[in-house]
RNA sequence: CGGGGAGUGGCGCAGCCUGGUAGCGCAUCUGUUUUGGGAACAGAGGGUCGCAGGUUCGAAUCCUGUCUCCCCGACCA
Protein backbone atom coordinates (compact mmCIF):
# COMPACT_ATOMS: atom_id res chain seq x y z
CA UNK A 1 0.00 0.00 0.00
CA UNK A 2 2.58 2.62 1.06
CA UNK A 3 5.92 1.18 -0.87
CA UNK A 4 2.98 2.40 -4.68
CA UNK A 5 5.26 4.25 -6.74
CA UNK A 6 2.77 7.53 -7.37
CA UNK A 7 2.81 9.24 -10.95
CA UNK A 8 2.34 12.36 -8.66
CA UNK A 9 4.53 13.69 -5.45
CA UNK A 10 1.33 15.38 -4.20
CA UNK A 11 -0.56 13.53 -1.55
CA UNK A 12 -4.54 14.44 -1.35
CA UNK A 13 -4.37 14.01 2.35
CA UNK A 14 -1.51 15.92 2.62
CA UNK A 15 -1.80 19.18 0.46
CA UNK A 16 -4.81 19.18 -1.06
CA UNK A 17 -3.91 22.71 -2.66
CA UNK A 18 -0.65 22.26 -3.91
CA UNK A 19 -2.10 18.36 -5.40
CA UNK A 20 -4.90 20.12 -7.71
CA UNK A 21 -2.44 22.25 -8.45
CA UNK A 22 0.14 19.67 -9.82
CA UNK A 23 -3.07 17.93 -11.52
CA UNK A 24 -2.76 20.36 -13.63
CA UNK A 25 0.54 20.92 -14.66
CA UNK A 26 0.93 17.03 -14.69
CA UNK A 27 -1.62 16.40 -16.78
CA UNK A 28 -1.24 18.70 -19.04
CA UNK A 29 -4.27 20.98 -18.40
CA UNK A 30 -3.11 24.23 -17.92
CA UNK A 31 -0.25 26.94 -17.51
CA UNK A 32 0.10 30.26 -15.90
CA UNK A 33 0.12 32.74 -18.87
CA UNK A 34 1.83 35.84 -17.26
CA UNK A 35 -1.57 37.50 -17.32
CA UNK A 36 -3.02 38.14 -13.82
CA UNK A 37 -5.63 35.64 -13.22
CA UNK A 38 -5.69 34.22 -16.57
CA UNK A 39 -4.68 30.67 -17.90
CA UNK A 40 -3.75 28.84 -21.15
CA UNK A 41 -5.54 26.18 -21.62
CA UNK A 42 -3.97 22.94 -23.12
CA UNK A 43 -4.92 20.51 -25.81
CA UNK A 44 -5.56 17.88 -22.91
CA UNK A 45 -7.08 20.57 -21.05
CA UNK A 46 -9.15 22.03 -23.64
CA UNK A 47 -10.65 18.78 -25.19
CA UNK A 48 -11.91 17.91 -22.40
CA UNK A 49 -13.70 21.61 -22.47
CA UNK A 50 -14.76 20.67 -25.81
CA UNK A 51 -16.42 17.24 -24.65
CA UNK A 52 -18.56 19.39 -22.30
CA UNK A 53 -19.15 21.97 -24.63
CA UNK A 54 -20.36 19.20 -27.05
CA UNK A 55 -22.45 17.34 -24.17
CA UNK A 56 -23.89 20.42 -22.56
CA UNK A 57 -24.87 22.18 -26.13
CA UNK A 58 -26.90 18.83 -27.23
CA UNK A 59 -28.79 19.12 -23.72
CA UNK A 60 -29.22 23.10 -24.58
CA UNK A 61 -30.28 22.21 -28.22
CA UNK A 62 -32.74 19.42 -26.91
CA UNK A 63 -34.61 22.02 -24.50
CA UNK A 64 -35.71 23.62 -27.46
CA UNK A 65 -32.68 26.64 -27.20
CA UNK A 66 -30.65 28.17 -30.17
CA UNK A 67 -27.18 29.59 -29.73
CA UNK A 68 -26.39 33.11 -30.45
CA UNK A 69 -23.05 35.24 -30.14
CA UNK A 70 -22.89 38.64 -28.33
CA UNK A 71 -20.55 41.81 -28.19
CA UNK A 72 -17.98 40.87 -25.38
CA UNK A 73 -18.30 44.80 -24.97
CA UNK A 74 -21.34 46.29 -23.56
CA UNK A 75 -21.74 50.30 -23.28
CA UNK A 76 -21.60 51.35 -19.48
CA UNK A 77 -24.78 53.17 -19.45
CA UNK A 78 -26.37 50.35 -20.88
CA UNK A 79 -24.58 48.15 -17.90
CA UNK A 80 -26.11 50.68 -15.88
CA UNK A 81 -29.62 49.97 -15.75
CA UNK A 82 -30.59 47.54 -13.65
CA UNK A 83 -29.41 48.77 -10.35
CA UNK A 84 -28.65 45.05 -7.97
CA UNK A 85 -26.95 43.84 -11.41
CA UNK A 86 -24.29 46.89 -11.32
CA UNK A 87 -24.13 46.99 -7.61
CA UNK A 88 -23.12 43.26 -7.87
CA UNK A 89 -20.40 43.56 -10.65
CA UNK A 90 -18.89 47.02 -10.59
CA UNK A 91 -16.17 46.10 -8.26
CA UNK A 92 -15.12 43.41 -10.63
CA UNK A 93 -15.24 44.85 -14.10
CA UNK A 94 -12.56 45.32 -17.02
CA UNK A 95 -13.17 48.68 -18.95
CA UNK A 96 -12.38 49.78 -21.80
CA UNK A 97 -11.73 53.62 -22.23
CA UNK A 98 -9.47 54.46 -25.21
CA UNK A 99 -9.13 52.58 -28.92
CA UNK A 100 -5.62 53.98 -29.92
CA UNK A 101 -1.78 53.58 -28.73
CA UNK A 102 0.47 56.37 -29.33
CA UNK A 103 3.89 56.45 -28.80
CA UNK A 104 4.61 58.71 -25.48
CA UNK A 105 8.25 61.01 -25.92
CA UNK A 106 10.09 58.05 -24.43
CA UNK A 107 9.11 55.44 -27.43
CA UNK A 108 6.70 53.62 -24.90
CA UNK A 109 2.77 52.86 -25.86
CA UNK A 110 0.21 54.59 -24.14
CA UNK A 111 -2.90 55.01 -24.88
CA UNK A 112 -3.62 57.73 -26.85
CA UNK A 113 -5.44 61.07 -25.10
CA UNK A 114 -7.34 61.81 -28.35
CA UNK A 115 -8.59 58.35 -28.93
CA UNK A 116 -10.43 58.27 -25.86
CA UNK A 117 -13.67 56.82 -26.08
CA UNK A 118 -16.98 58.89 -25.67
CA UNK A 119 -18.84 56.18 -23.50
CA UNK A 120 -16.62 53.53 -22.21
CA UNK A 121 -17.11 49.85 -22.61
CA UNK A 122 -17.01 47.45 -20.08
CA UNK A 123 -15.64 44.17 -20.58
CA UNK A 124 -19.21 41.38 -20.18
CA UNK A 125 -18.60 39.87 -16.90
CA UNK A 126 -22.46 38.35 -17.43
CA UNK A 127 -24.62 39.60 -20.61
CA UNK A 128 -28.09 40.16 -19.37
CA UNK A 129 -28.01 44.07 -19.80
CA UNK A 130 -26.84 43.15 -23.97
CA UNK A 131 -28.83 40.57 -24.66
CA UNK A 132 -31.74 42.04 -22.77
CA UNK A 133 -31.84 44.82 -25.54
CA UNK A 134 -31.68 42.48 -28.22
CA UNK A 135 -35.23 40.66 -26.70
CA UNK A 136 -36.33 44.05 -26.57
CA UNK A 137 -35.64 44.32 -30.46
CA UNK A 138 -37.02 40.45 -31.17
CA UNK A 139 -39.90 40.52 -28.70
CA UNK A 140 -43.19 41.83 -30.09
CA UNK A 141 -46.16 39.52 -29.09
CA UNK A 142 -47.14 36.49 -26.91
CA UNK A 143 -46.60 34.48 -30.08
CA UNK A 144 -42.35 35.26 -29.97
CA UNK A 145 -42.53 33.50 -26.58
CA UNK A 146 -40.91 32.05 -25.38
CA UNK A 147 -37.81 33.20 -26.73
CA UNK A 148 -34.54 30.71 -25.79
CA UNK A 149 -31.00 31.66 -26.67
CA UNK A 150 -27.95 30.22 -25.59
CA UNK A 151 -24.31 31.61 -25.95
CA UNK A 152 -21.01 30.13 -25.51
CA UNK A 153 -18.17 32.84 -24.99
CA UNK A 154 -15.61 34.20 -22.73
CA UNK A 155 -16.36 36.69 -19.94
CA UNK A 156 -14.17 38.95 -17.38
CA UNK A 157 -14.62 39.36 -13.90
CA UNK A 158 -11.61 40.96 -11.69
CA UNK A 159 -11.10 38.35 -8.94
CA UNK A 160 -9.03 39.31 -5.92
CA UNK A 161 -8.19 35.93 -5.75
CA UNK A 162 -8.08 33.55 -8.33
CA UNK A 163 -7.30 29.98 -9.06
CA UNK A 164 -6.88 28.01 -11.95
CA UNK A 165 -10.10 26.69 -13.55
CA UNK A 166 -12.46 27.52 -10.07
CA UNK A 167 -12.08 31.01 -10.33
CA UNK A 168 -9.91 33.42 -12.69
CA UNK A 169 -10.54 36.43 -13.94
CA UNK A 170 -11.22 35.23 -17.67
CA UNK A 171 -13.07 31.95 -17.81
CA UNK A 172 -15.19 30.18 -20.55
CA UNK A 173 -19.29 29.44 -20.53
CA UNK A 174 -22.20 29.39 -21.72
CA UNK A 175 -25.18 31.58 -20.42
CA UNK A 176 -28.30 30.97 -21.66
CA UNK A 177 -30.73 33.72 -21.38
CA UNK A 178 -35.03 33.08 -22.17
CA UNK A 179 -37.94 35.37 -22.23
CA UNK A 180 -41.49 34.04 -20.96
CA UNK A 181 -45.07 35.63 -20.93
CA UNK A 182 -45.36 35.20 -17.22
CA UNK A 183 -43.81 33.64 -13.85
CA UNK A 184 -45.15 30.67 -13.99
CA UNK A 185 -43.68 29.71 -17.46
CA UNK A 186 -40.04 31.22 -16.54
CA UNK A 187 -39.67 29.74 -13.10
CA UNK A 188 -40.85 26.05 -14.38
CA UNK A 189 -37.95 26.79 -17.14
CA UNK A 190 -35.73 27.83 -14.45
CA UNK A 191 -35.77 24.68 -12.84
CA UNK A 192 -35.93 23.20 -16.30
CA UNK A 193 -32.19 23.94 -17.42
CA UNK A 194 -31.07 23.50 -13.23
CA UNK A 195 -32.27 19.44 -14.01
CA UNK A 196 -30.47 19.85 -17.43
CA UNK A 197 -27.58 20.66 -15.59
CA UNK A 198 -27.77 18.45 -12.82
CA UNK A 199 -28.01 15.79 -15.66
CA UNK A 200 -25.00 16.59 -17.17
CA UNK A 201 -22.74 16.71 -14.45
CA UNK A 202 -24.32 13.49 -12.96
CA UNK A 203 -24.43 11.72 -16.30
CA UNK A 204 -21.92 13.11 -18.33
CA UNK A 205 -19.16 14.43 -16.04
CA UNK A 206 -19.95 11.59 -13.45
CA UNK A 207 -19.89 14.08 -10.68
CA UNK A 208 -23.00 13.91 -8.08
CA UNK A 209 -24.18 17.18 -7.19
CA UNK A 210 -27.56 18.45 -5.06
CA UNK A 211 -29.77 20.49 -6.87
CA UNK A 212 -31.88 23.40 -4.72
CA UNK A 213 -32.39 26.72 -3.88
CA UNK A 214 -29.95 29.56 -2.92
CA UNK A 215 -30.67 31.56 0.04
CA UNK A 216 -31.66 35.60 -0.26
CA UNK A 217 -27.96 36.65 0.77
CA UNK A 218 -26.48 34.23 -2.29
CA UNK A 219 -28.83 35.13 -5.27
CA UNK A 220 -27.09 36.67 -8.29
CA UNK A 221 -27.40 40.49 -8.42
CA UNK A 222 -30.96 41.45 -10.01
CA UNK A 223 -32.16 38.38 -9.35
CA UNK A 224 -35.56 36.74 -7.87
CA UNK A 225 -34.63 33.50 -7.18
CA UNK A 226 -31.34 31.42 -7.74
CA UNK A 227 -30.77 27.89 -7.92
CA UNK A 228 -27.65 25.71 -8.19
CA UNK A 229 -26.01 22.33 -8.20
CA UNK A 230 -23.70 21.39 -5.58
CA UNK A 231 -20.70 19.30 -5.55
CA UNK A 232 -18.67 17.83 -3.02
CA UNK A 233 -14.95 17.73 -3.31
CA UNK A 234 -12.33 15.07 -1.84
CA UNK A 235 -11.45 17.93 1.20
CA UNK A 236 -15.32 17.76 2.27
CA UNK A 237 -15.86 21.67 0.87
CA UNK A 238 -18.36 22.44 -1.83
CA UNK A 239 -18.65 23.81 -5.12
CA UNK A 240 -21.38 25.74 -6.76
CA UNK A 241 -21.37 23.94 -10.18
CA UNK A 242 -24.35 25.75 -12.45
CA UNK A 243 -26.50 27.90 -11.60
CA UNK A 244 -30.03 28.80 -12.76
CA UNK A 245 -31.84 32.06 -12.24
CA UNK A 246 -35.31 33.27 -12.34
CA UNK A 247 -35.17 37.18 -12.72
CA UNK A 248 -38.92 38.67 -12.62
CA UNK A 249 -39.29 41.51 -14.63
CA UNK A 250 -35.85 43.04 -12.91
CA UNK A 251 -34.30 42.78 -16.31
CA UNK A 252 -37.01 43.30 -18.28
CA UNK A 253 -37.95 46.45 -17.05
CA UNK A 254 -34.33 47.58 -17.39
CA UNK A 255 -34.44 47.09 -21.10
CA UNK A 256 -37.87 47.52 -22.09
CA UNK A 257 -38.63 43.67 -22.82
CA UNK A 258 -42.27 44.27 -23.36
CA UNK A 259 -44.60 42.27 -25.49
CA UNK A 260 -48.56 42.46 -26.41
CA UNK A 261 -50.60 40.03 -24.69
CA UNK A 262 -54.28 37.94 -25.86
CA UNK A 263 -55.91 40.99 -24.85
CA UNK A 264 -53.93 43.31 -26.53
CA UNK A 265 -52.30 45.21 -23.85
CA UNK A 266 -48.70 45.76 -23.16
CA UNK A 267 -47.05 43.68 -20.59
CA UNK A 268 -43.02 42.81 -19.49
CA UNK A 269 -41.87 39.67 -20.12
CA UNK A 270 -40.39 37.26 -17.18
CA UNK A 271 -36.61 36.31 -17.76
CA UNK A 272 -34.13 33.58 -16.48
CA UNK A 273 -30.71 33.19 -16.83
CA UNK A 274 -28.26 29.99 -16.41
CA UNK A 275 -24.60 29.46 -17.05
CA UNK A 276 -22.10 26.66 -16.80
CA UNK A 277 -18.14 27.70 -17.23
CA UNK A 278 -14.70 26.07 -17.33
CA UNK A 279 -14.80 25.96 -13.29
CA UNK A 280 -16.79 22.60 -14.05
CA UNK A 281 -12.89 20.99 -15.19
CA UNK A 282 -12.07 22.26 -11.44
CA UNK A 283 -14.42 19.80 -10.22
CA UNK A 284 -14.20 17.12 -12.56
CA UNK A 285 -10.31 17.21 -10.64
CA UNK A 286 -11.27 17.72 -7.22
CA UNK A 287 -13.75 15.05 -8.11
CA UNK A 288 -12.14 12.22 -9.54
CA UNK A 289 -8.30 13.07 -9.12
CA UNK A 290 -6.37 10.64 -7.07
CA UNK A 291 -2.60 10.52 -6.18
CA UNK A 292 -1.63 9.38 -9.45
CA UNK A 293 -3.04 12.66 -11.27
CA UNK A 294 -6.48 12.96 -13.08
CA UNK A 295 -9.15 10.15 -13.72
CA UNK A 296 -11.25 11.59 -16.71
CA UNK A 297 -14.98 10.21 -16.90
CA UNK A 298 -15.17 8.06 -20.23
CA UNK A 299 -17.71 10.61 -21.40
CA UNK A 300 -15.40 13.45 -21.46
CA UNK A 301 -12.53 11.99 -22.22
CA UNK A 302 -10.60 13.67 -25.68
CA UNK A 303 -9.60 10.03 -26.01
CA UNK A 304 -11.44 7.38 -24.23
CA UNK A 305 -8.81 4.28 -25.00
CA UNK A 306 -4.74 4.95 -25.80
CA UNK A 307 -3.05 2.16 -27.48
CA UNK A 308 0.88 2.15 -26.45
CA UNK A 309 2.95 -0.18 -28.96
CA UNK A 310 5.99 -1.14 -26.76
CA UNK A 311 8.44 -0.12 -29.77
CA UNK A 312 11.90 -1.15 -30.23
CA UNK A 313 13.68 1.03 -32.76
CA UNK A 314 13.99 -2.57 -34.58
CA UNK A 315 12.42 -3.83 -38.12
CA UNK A 316 9.61 -5.71 -36.14
CA UNK A 317 8.58 -2.33 -34.91
CA UNK A 318 6.67 -2.45 -38.40
CA UNK A 319 4.48 -5.68 -37.47
CA UNK A 320 3.74 -4.67 -34.22
CA UNK A 321 1.85 -0.76 -35.56
CA UNK A 322 0.31 -2.72 -38.20
CA UNK A 323 -1.23 -4.93 -35.50
CA UNK A 324 -1.66 -2.13 -33.63
CA UNK A 325 -3.22 -0.03 -35.98
CA UNK A 326 -6.00 -3.06 -36.80
CA UNK A 327 -6.58 -3.03 -33.30
CA UNK A 328 -7.02 0.31 -33.31
CA UNK A 329 -9.40 0.85 -36.15
CA UNK A 330 -11.52 -1.98 -35.31
CA UNK A 331 -12.25 -0.16 -31.54
CA UNK A 332 -12.57 3.30 -33.23
CA UNK A 333 -15.59 1.82 -34.77
CA UNK A 334 -17.58 0.84 -31.69
CA UNK A 335 -19.45 2.79 -29.97
CA UNK A 336 -19.49 4.10 -26.84
CA UNK A 337 -22.31 5.84 -24.55
CA UNK A 338 -23.86 6.59 -28.01
CA UNK A 339 -20.92 8.15 -29.38
CA UNK A 340 -18.32 6.62 -31.59
CA UNK A 341 -15.18 5.31 -29.04
CA UNK A 342 -12.47 7.79 -29.42
CA UNK A 343 -9.00 6.16 -29.74
CA UNK A 344 -5.57 7.18 -30.04
CA UNK A 345 -3.01 5.27 -31.26
CA UNK A 346 0.31 7.39 -29.56
CA UNK A 347 3.44 6.01 -32.15
CA UNK A 348 5.37 8.94 -30.13
CA UNK A 349 8.85 7.49 -30.05
CA UNK A 350 9.70 5.83 -26.74
CA UNK A 351 9.34 4.05 -24.57
CA UNK A 352 5.91 2.31 -23.55
CA UNK A 353 6.14 2.28 -19.91
CA UNK A 354 7.50 5.97 -19.61
CA UNK A 355 4.52 6.62 -21.60
CA UNK A 356 2.30 4.94 -19.92
CA UNK A 357 2.86 7.53 -16.79
CA UNK A 358 2.41 10.45 -18.79
CA UNK A 359 -1.70 9.16 -19.82
CA UNK A 360 -1.77 7.91 -16.20
CA UNK A 361 -1.64 11.77 -15.08
CA UNK A 362 -3.56 12.91 -18.03
CA UNK A 363 -6.00 10.19 -17.00
CA UNK A 364 -6.86 8.43 -20.29
CA UNK A 365 -9.78 5.94 -19.28
CA UNK A 366 -8.36 2.68 -20.84
CA UNK A 367 -4.28 1.86 -21.86
CA UNK A 368 -3.47 -0.48 -23.99
CA UNK A 369 -0.01 -1.45 -23.81
CA UNK A 370 0.97 -4.09 -27.16
CA UNK A 371 4.13 -6.08 -27.35
CA UNK A 372 5.96 -8.50 -29.67
CA UNK A 373 4.38 -10.95 -27.01
CA UNK A 374 1.00 -9.70 -27.20
CA UNK A 375 1.14 -9.78 -30.53
CA UNK A 376 2.38 -13.37 -30.95
CA UNK A 377 -0.49 -14.45 -28.33
CA UNK A 378 -3.19 -12.27 -30.18
CA UNK A 379 -3.52 -10.56 -26.45
CA UNK A 380 -3.52 -6.54 -25.13
CA UNK A 381 -2.56 -5.51 -22.07
CA UNK A 382 -5.23 -3.59 -20.33
CA UNK A 383 -4.73 -1.30 -17.90
CA UNK A 384 -7.84 0.56 -16.43
CA UNK A 385 -7.63 4.23 -14.81
CA UNK A 386 -9.94 4.02 -12.42
CA UNK A 387 -8.45 1.03 -10.72
CA UNK A 388 -4.90 1.00 -11.24
CA UNK A 389 -3.66 -0.84 -8.16
CA UNK A 390 -3.22 -4.64 -7.79
CA UNK A 391 -2.89 -5.89 -3.95
CA UNK A 392 0.92 -5.72 -4.50
CA UNK A 393 1.15 -2.22 -5.81
CA UNK A 394 1.45 -2.59 -8.64
CA UNK A 395 -0.29 -1.80 -12.14
CA UNK A 396 -2.88 -3.82 -12.46
CA UNK A 397 -2.80 -5.30 -15.91
CA UNK A 398 -5.34 -7.77 -17.15
CA UNK A 399 -4.67 -9.51 -21.06
CA UNK A 400 -7.63 -9.88 -23.05
CA UNK A 401 -7.67 -11.49 -26.09
CA UNK A 402 -7.37 -8.63 -29.10
CA UNK A 403 -10.13 -10.41 -30.81
CA UNK A 404 -12.15 -9.60 -27.12
CA UNK A 405 -11.30 -5.74 -27.64
CA UNK A 406 -13.86 -4.49 -29.57
CA UNK A 407 -16.57 -6.04 -27.60
CA UNK A 408 -15.31 -5.20 -24.39
CA UNK A 409 -13.98 -1.96 -24.72
CA UNK A 410 -17.26 -0.14 -24.68
CA UNK A 411 -18.72 -1.97 -22.18
CA UNK A 412 -15.97 -1.50 -20.12
CA UNK A 413 -15.84 2.25 -20.69
CA UNK A 414 -19.29 2.32 -19.51
CA UNK A 415 -18.18 0.35 -16.22
CA UNK A 416 -15.69 3.17 -15.71
CA UNK A 417 -18.48 6.02 -16.63
CA UNK A 418 -20.49 4.19 -13.55
CA UNK A 419 -17.76 3.48 -11.37
CA UNK A 420 -16.64 6.83 -10.98
CA UNK A 421 -20.02 8.00 -10.13
CA UNK A 422 -21.02 5.55 -7.75
CA UNK A 423 -17.16 6.49 -5.80
CA UNK A 424 -17.83 10.05 -5.83
CA UNK A 425 -21.25 9.62 -4.99
CA UNK A 426 -20.70 7.10 -2.12
CA UNK A 427 -17.91 9.68 -0.69
CA UNK A 428 -20.32 12.83 -0.73
CA UNK A 429 -23.07 10.24 1.16
CA UNK A 430 -20.88 9.40 3.59
CA UNK A 431 -19.81 12.94 4.56
CA UNK A 432 -23.11 14.29 4.96
CA UNK A 433 -24.11 14.74 8.48
CA UNK A 434 -27.32 14.65 9.41
CA UNK A 435 -28.95 15.15 12.85
CA UNK A 436 -27.05 18.46 14.32
CA UNK A 437 -30.11 19.93 16.18
CA UNK A 438 -27.54 22.97 17.38
CA UNK A 439 -25.44 25.83 16.38
CA UNK A 440 -23.14 24.33 19.55
CA UNK A 441 -23.26 21.07 17.90
CA UNK A 442 -22.38 22.49 14.40
CA UNK A 443 -19.67 24.50 15.76
CA UNK A 444 -18.08 21.44 17.48
CA UNK A 445 -18.55 19.22 14.48
CA UNK A 446 -16.69 22.12 12.12
CA UNK A 447 -14.19 22.88 15.14
CA UNK A 448 -12.72 19.74 15.61
CA UNK A 449 -9.27 18.04 14.10
CA UNK A 450 -11.34 15.95 11.54
CA UNK A 451 -9.69 17.00 8.00
CA UNK A 452 -12.63 16.76 5.47
CA UNK A 453 -16.04 17.29 7.94
CA UNK A 454 -18.03 17.42 4.62
CA UNK A 455 -21.33 19.09 4.63
CA UNK A 456 -24.16 19.22 7.57
CA UNK A 457 -27.62 19.00 6.65
CA UNK A 458 -29.62 21.03 9.18
CA UNK A 459 -33.10 22.94 9.42
CA UNK A 460 -33.62 26.80 9.58
CA UNK A 461 -36.54 29.06 10.07
CA UNK A 462 -35.49 30.44 6.87
CA UNK A 463 -35.04 34.28 8.03
CA UNK A 464 -34.84 36.90 5.91
CA UNK A 465 -32.97 40.40 6.08
CA UNK A 466 -31.63 41.02 8.83
CA UNK A 467 -31.86 37.81 10.95
CA UNK A 468 -30.10 36.04 7.47
CA UNK A 469 -27.66 38.56 8.13
CA UNK A 470 -27.36 37.41 11.70
CA UNK A 471 -27.04 33.90 10.80
CA UNK A 472 -24.55 34.46 7.90
CA UNK A 473 -22.36 35.72 9.97
CA UNK A 474 -22.58 33.44 12.71
CA UNK A 475 -21.62 30.74 9.87
CA UNK A 476 -19.17 33.05 8.60
CA UNK A 477 -17.25 32.51 12.21
CA UNK A 478 -17.09 28.62 11.17
CA UNK A 479 -16.14 29.34 7.12
CA UNK A 480 -19.38 28.11 6.22
CA UNK A 481 -22.06 29.29 4.52
CA UNK A 482 -25.91 28.04 3.38
CA UNK A 483 -25.00 26.18 0.35
CA UNK A 484 -28.60 25.40 -0.76
CA UNK A 485 -32.04 24.50 -0.16
CA UNK A 486 -32.39 21.25 -1.73
CA UNK A 487 -35.10 20.40 -3.78
CA UNK A 488 -37.11 17.82 -2.97
CA UNK A 489 -36.14 16.90 0.84
CA UNK A 490 -38.05 15.41 3.36
CA UNK A 491 -40.20 17.38 5.32
CA UNK A 492 -39.05 19.25 8.89
CA UNK A 493 -40.38 19.34 12.25
CA UNK A 494 -38.60 20.51 14.90
CA UNK A 495 -36.95 24.30 15.48
CA UNK A 496 -34.50 26.08 13.25
CA UNK A 497 -30.97 25.59 14.96
CA UNK A 498 -30.09 29.59 14.53
CA UNK A 499 -32.90 30.78 16.02
CA UNK A 500 -34.97 28.93 17.42
CA UNK A 501 -37.98 29.28 15.99
CA UNK A 502 -40.18 26.25 13.96
CA UNK A 503 -37.90 25.14 11.25
CA UNK A 504 -39.18 25.66 7.81
CA UNK A 505 -36.58 23.69 5.59
CA UNK A 506 -33.93 22.34 4.92
CA UNK A 507 -30.34 23.55 4.06
CA UNK A 508 -27.14 21.94 3.61
CA UNK A 509 -24.31 24.20 4.86
CA UNK A 510 -20.68 23.85 4.10
CA UNK A 511 -17.11 25.22 3.33
CA UNK A 512 -16.86 26.71 -0.23
CA UNK A 513 -14.64 27.46 -2.97
C1' C B 1 -7.44 44.54 -1.45
C1' G B 2 -4.88 43.29 3.82
C1' G B 3 -1.28 39.52 6.16
C1' G B 4 2.42 35.76 5.02
C1' G B 5 5.60 32.98 1.43
C1' A B 6 7.90 32.58 -3.38
C1' G B 7 9.84 33.72 -8.50
C1' U B 8 17.28 30.80 -10.61
C1' G B 9 17.48 26.02 -17.92
C1' G B 10 10.99 22.14 -19.48
C1' C B 11 9.94 20.48 -13.96
C1' G B 12 11.66 20.40 -8.76
C1' C B 13 15.41 22.88 -6.03
C1' A B 14 20.52 24.76 -3.89
C1' G B 15 23.39 29.27 -4.02
C1' C B 16 21.65 35.00 -1.47
C1' C B 17 22.94 36.07 5.27
C1' U B 18 29.21 36.91 4.66
C1' G B 19 28.63 40.63 -3.69
C1' G B 20 33.80 38.16 -7.47
C1' U B 21 29.35 37.11 -14.27
C1' A B 22 25.61 29.72 -11.84
C1' G B 23 25.07 24.46 -9.72
C1' C B 24 22.24 19.75 -8.44
C1' G B 25 18.27 16.00 -9.47
C1' C B 26 14.67 14.73 -13.08
C1' A B 27 13.62 15.69 -18.17
C1' U B 28 16.10 16.65 -23.28
C1' C B 29 19.93 15.32 -27.25
C1' U B 30 24.00 11.77 -29.02
C1' G B 31 26.36 7.05 -28.52
C1' U B 32 26.74 2.17 -26.42
C1' U B 33 24.53 -1.80 -23.81
C1' U B 34 19.82 -3.23 -22.65
C1' U B 35 14.53 -4.04 -22.88
C1' G B 36 7.28 -7.02 -21.01
C1' G B 37 7.21 -2.93 -17.76
C1' G B 38 8.27 4.45 -14.85
C1' A B 39 16.32 1.14 -18.07
C1' A B 40 21.96 1.69 -17.22
C1' C B 41 26.49 3.96 -18.46
C1' A B 42 29.23 7.80 -20.99
C1' G B 43 29.17 12.40 -23.26
C1' A B 44 26.49 16.88 -24.75
C1' G B 45 22.95 21.02 -25.24
C1' G B 46 20.00 24.43 -22.69
C1' G B 47 19.66 29.79 -17.88
C1' U B 48 21.70 37.86 -19.38
C1' C B 49 18.93 34.11 -11.90
C1' G B 50 10.52 37.59 -13.09
C1' C B 51 11.06 42.80 -14.88
C1' A B 52 12.94 47.98 -14.20
C1' G B 53 15.91 51.28 -11.70
C1' G B 54 19.81 52.15 -7.93
C1' U B 55 24.48 51.18 -4.85
C1' U B 56 29.35 49.13 -6.37
C1' C B 57 35.41 48.32 -9.91
C1' G B 58 31.91 44.18 -9.94
C1' A B 59 24.93 42.21 -8.30
C1' A B 60 21.31 35.88 -8.65
C1' U B 61 23.31 37.89 -3.97
C1' C B 62 22.52 44.59 -1.14
C1' C B 63 18.50 48.78 -1.80
C1' U B 64 13.87 50.72 -4.22
C1' G B 65 9.88 50.04 -7.34
C1' U B 66 6.94 46.82 -10.18
C1' C B 67 4.71 42.21 -12.27
C1' U B 68 3.26 37.17 -11.49
C1' C B 69 2.22 32.82 -8.50
C1' C B 70 1.01 30.14 -3.77
C1' C B 71 -1.29 30.11 1.33
C1' C B 72 -4.67 32.73 4.96
C1' G B 73 -8.50 36.53 5.22
C1' A B 74 -12.39 40.03 2.93
C1' C B 75 -15.15 39.44 -2.12
C1' C B 76 -17.15 36.29 -5.79
C1' A B 77 -19.09 31.33 -10.64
Amino acid sequence: MSNIRHALTARRADDFAAWYQEVISAADLAEESGVRGCMVIKPWGYGIWERIQRLMDDRIKATGHDNCYFPIFIPLSNFEREAEHVEGFAKEMAVVTHHRLIADENGKLIPDPAAKLEEPLVVRPTSETIIGDAMARWIQSWRDLPLLTNQWANVVRWEMRTRMFLRTSEFLWQEGHTAHENAADAKEHTLRMLEVYRACAEDDLAMPVIAGEKPENERFPGAVETWSIEAMMQDGKALQAGTSHYLGTNFAQASGIQYQNREGGQQYCHTTSWGTSTRLIGGVIMTHGDDDGLRVPPAIAPHQVVILPMLRDKPEDEALLAYCEDLRAAIAGTSTLGEKTRILLDKKPGKAAAKRWDWVRKGAPIILEVGGRDMENGTVSLLRRDRLWDANGKPDFSAPAASDATGLIPGLLEEIQQALYNEAAARRDANITRGITSLDELSAFYSGDAKYPGWAEVQWSKPTGAALDAVVEKLKALKLTVRNVPIGAEPVSGTCIFTGEPAAERIYVARAY
